[in-house]
RNA sequence: GAGGAUGUAGCUCAGUCGGCAGAGCACAAGGUUGUGGCCCUUGGGGUCGCGGGUUCAAGUCCCGUCAUCCUCCCCA
């Protein structure tokens, strides 16, 4: 037999509606608070990835799925949406109409990881960016609508924020960190000393006892950001705090991707198991103009919906189920033209296509958790599935008069 | 990329020391020839993940492989 891909899914039943809720809910909120769609390709030059997300992380290096194509072209499939956006953003020449940007995006992404719970290889995720506004408001606005994301879906996940200065402070923070590790490179564990070319700021999160120790005397991140940096954080957390949104400040909060400047976020649940992190995301003030583009500042987030779905509960059934069961052959062109004058009338329904006794049928019906029946012969019965109340009408246009008086109580 | 667990009916899972492939639920038919859920009876269902090997004999032992789950890692 032929098995789906290694990390791909089929989302089907239940798991496709909480899906198409997810992305529902989300749209709204940005419609609300005023963005605009962008529909971009799956498909991107490799070396726009390499040159955003940035050449030494594992994304770009170990995750990325790569190919030429006819042409010869080097392509990837995206791994993440906001170098896409950001390209586009530039490439559209988007900047040159003035103001500022609001855009999100929806859709699938790749990276070659080992699956887990929360982690596959095609995932999905929706995201916003924000282009062309450097002030602390953006910050704070972008930040309160993912939180209002979370609170609507009510899902438990808590905020974690920190700086990391701006490109600047942070090279430098990065250099000063690669200084000190270096002289302790025989007590580093093993995947610190690959952290030590990838991403320094990571060492300081290892859970390794020796690497622990080292990283007590590194150098802190607060000497390397500047007093600029400091106050806009802390306005920024005055403000979230005005508008009602809980955070916790986590110094120790990293993002993997080269491009983040500033502030940095994430939304972390720990019902989920290791892969907790919900939404992330930050400000990336250098990267229009790392790419070619005027310098633009910018910031976004994305969430996983895979993992939203995980966190969101049944859904509750909204609409009601009406199912035609013709009680013999002889009636099952009646019972379909039933069904389709209810259906022109705006009333959902299923036409029974499973034909056998009438005890089958039921059973079937009752299996589609139908709210009530309908049995088709020279007359029209109504049921009504939790009570067992049997009503009879001899014209469809009493039925339907019946079900949209009842619709309307 | 590293470590661990698991894989038997549609689903959840038993299967002892290597000796005829099992249960519950689900499905089908009937009890009620025009009515679901509860109950009773009967029935249909199997590439024991896949490929090798050992053996008179393999779901069971050995090797390989694929997949799923968990941890590390990484990240949404």
């Amino acid at each position: 037999m032929i098995q789906k891909v290694r990390g791909f899914q089929d989302i089907y039943g239940e798991n496709a509606k909480k899906y198409r809720y997810i992305v529902e809910t989300v749209r709204n909120i940005f419609n609300l608070y005023s963005f605009q769609e962008i529909i971009l390709p799956y498909v991107e030059d490799i070396s726009l990835f390499k040159r955003s997300v940035g050449e030494e992380t594992d994304i770009v290096q170990k995750e990325m799925y790569t190919f030429k194509d006819r042409g010869g072209r080097d392509l990837a499939l995206r791994p993440e949406g906001t170098a896409s956006c950001v390209r586009a953003y530039i490439e559209e020449k988007m900047y040159a109409q003035g103001s500022y940007h609001k855009l999100f995006y929806e859709g699938a992404m790749f990276r070659y990881e080992r699956p887990q719970a929360g982690r596959y290889r095609q995932f999905h995720q929706i995201g916003a960016e924000i282009f062309g506004v450097s002030s602390v408001y953006a910050d704070a606005e972008l930040i309160q609508m993912v939180d209002k994301i979370v609170k609507t879906l009510n899902i438990q996940a808590r905020l974690e924020i920190n700086t990391l200065g701006d490109f600047n402070s942070r090279k430098l923070y990065s250099q000063a960190l690669r200084d000190y590790f270096s002289q302790y490179k025989d007590k580093l564990c093993e995947t610190c000393l690959k952290r030590l070319d990838t991403n320094p700021l990571r060492i300081l999160d290892c859970k390794v006892e020796s690497c622990k120790e080292i990283s007590k005397e590194a150098p802190v991140i607060t000497d390397y950001i500047s007093k600029e940096s400091k106050d806009r954080f802390n306005e920024l957390l005055d403000i979230l705090s005005k508008l009602g949104v809980n955070y916790r400040v986590n110094p120790g909060l990293v993002r993997g991707l080269d491009y983040y400047t500033e502030t940095v976020f994430e939304f972390i649940t720990d019902k989920i198991g290791a892969q907790g992190t919900v939404a992330a995301g930050g400000r990336y003030d250098n990267l229009v103009e790392q790419l070619g583009g005027p310098p633009t500042p910018a910031l976004g987030f994305a969430a996983g919906i895979e993992r939203l779905m995980l966190l969101i509960s049944q859904l509750e059934k909204k609409d009601i189920l009406i199912t035609i069961i013709p009680i013999n052959s002889d009636y099952i062109l009646k019972g379909l033209e039933l069904s389709k004058f209810l259906r022109d009338s705006e009333i959902k329904s299923e036409f029974m296509l499973k034909t056998g006794s009438l005890k089958s049928m039921m059973k079937t019906a009752d299996k589609f958790r139908t709210d009530f029946v309908i049995f088709v012969s020279d007359k029209l019965e109504l049921k009504d599935m939790k009570s067992g109340e049997q009503l009879i009408f001899y014209s469809e246009e009493d039925l339907i008069d019946h079900i949209k008086g009842e619709k309307a109580v």
